[in-house]
DNA sequence: TACACTTTGTGCGATACCGCACACGTTTTC
DNA sequence: GAAAACGTGTGCGGTATCGCACAAAGTGTA
């Protein structure tokens, strides 16, 4: 196990660090990769480890009891996914789950109550992530509530674009239905409008976006609203994270 | 302005409060009345004050350029309208408005983010709360996408019937649709169905609750979920919130 | 090459909700 | 007591999505 270094850090929580705090919090952190479909907490679990994303991205999912699991947030480079254990909570309400193969930096909860508690700076820099997880939570709802599947398609490609910090998304019809709530065959007829109008090509499993502007105009309105949010708390805007890992 | 004794506060944020914490934070408490349809702060606007609600009930809605305002909680008397400052975000996301009639107790975001980093108790207790809400937005985001009207009506009945501490709710099926991002049509019908069914009664802007049991029945599980996670985070159920405010 | 498997496209009846319009009953106002 | 304003119930055509089923196309494996 290496302690990794601030200058090869994608995570934006991380690399916003001083380069002393980054330097106690760094030993702390482990390296780990993320598979499809692996669970990092389910819901009601207690929260044993938080995990930094570096590249692919994390949903979190509401869990009904008919078994629906419906995304309410996807969390990449600019976030943490167990970050409610700052709140003082230490089971989780939502299940965090892997969408995409990846990296992540992996804490244990109570190191990063800790240091949290050690480093101010660090502690705001958390509370203002959970701030902005809440915006995209509540646009989601209102989303939900309001949009058109043509439209949380398109948003929600965006947003995992701009996450996971690759080119292709590796996502199939039937992941992304479950995590806008819809079925397969819907998103099946969203994405064919996308792809004949040129805007994205889709090759089983595979998920390219050729025309990002034309995306971003037919997404709704939510994804440059909580975009903004993003940029009114951190200064710069999700898109324009490092679109690949930086190397150390 | 009176100093508020701490006995008849029915808020549970300041009712939880150890008599010494009280005592130094009632002092800067302001009791204002709430009229129905005022705004409290408005998308995008600095929060000066914080409100924690007494009786009635404040709605949070996230705005969307369209004009449609879409609710993504509700804060009653286990709560605090713009606590979103603890964490270090000066402007407001979402919008808060008064729903019902009712009275809060007012404090300056200046003051109660004094108050949080000198009464470490306090802050925990309002990150708790932020937490919660949290909860309640993100099961609201399933419940959008995957409920039917009639489930969520009822669920949001017993919600803001937790929340106001009367027995009579005095709303209009137009601001329940606004709520709920629906026609005022629908609402009509799915509450005709609730009062053919003897469960609910509508008088002209006046809802009486006629069989508790039966309206959780009708609910979806959102309303349990919600409550459920209240308990956890703060060890009571919100329907056994005091239904009146205690005398002073 | 053949086969199994995964992923995507498509069709069809059902339905929840929309958008709009209008009538009816109740409360308030003059 | 009449008129106006407000709140509620209801109807009708349109549409997005559901639930289900099955075909078609791409990918991996023997």
């Amino acid at each position: 196990m290496t302690i990794p270094k601030q200058a090869g850090i994608r995570n934006r929580l991380l690399a916003a660090l001083s380069p002393s705090e980054f330097e106690a919090i760094a030993i702390k952190l482990k390296s780990v990769t993320l598979d499809l479909g692996e669970p990092l907490h389910e819901a009601g679990d207690i929260i044993e480890d938080v995990y930094f994303p570096e590249t692919g991205f994390i949903s979190a999912l509401a869990v009904l009891s008919d078994g629906y699991h419906l995304e309410i947030g996807l969390i990449g480079a600019e976030g943490c996914a167990g970050i409610s254990v700052v709140l003082g909570s230490a089971t989780s309400y939502s299940e965090a789950m892997c969408q995409t193969g990846g990296t992540a930096w992996k804490m244990s909860a109570a190191n990063l109550i800790q240091a949290a508690a050690e480093y101010p700076h660090f502690r705001n820099l958390l509370l203002r992530y959970v701030e902005w997880f809440h915006i995209q939570v509540a646009q989601t709802a209102a989303c939900n509530a309001h949009h058109e599947l043509g439209q949380r398609l398109a948003r929600w490609l965006l947003s995992a674009h701009d996450r996971s910090g690759v080119e292709n998304l590796s996502l199939t019809q039937d992941l992304i239905a479950i995590m806008l709530g819809v079925r397969r065959s819907t998103v099946s007829v969203a994405a064919g409008q996308l792809q004949r109008a040129g805007i994205i090509r889709y090759q089983h499993g595979l998920i390219t976006i050729i025309d990002r502007i034309s995306l971003e105009n037919a997404a709704c309105e939510c994804y440059e609203a909580v975009s903004g949010e993003y940029r009114r708390l951190f200064g710069e805007h999700p898109k324009d994270l490092p679109t690949l890992p930086v190397a150390a």
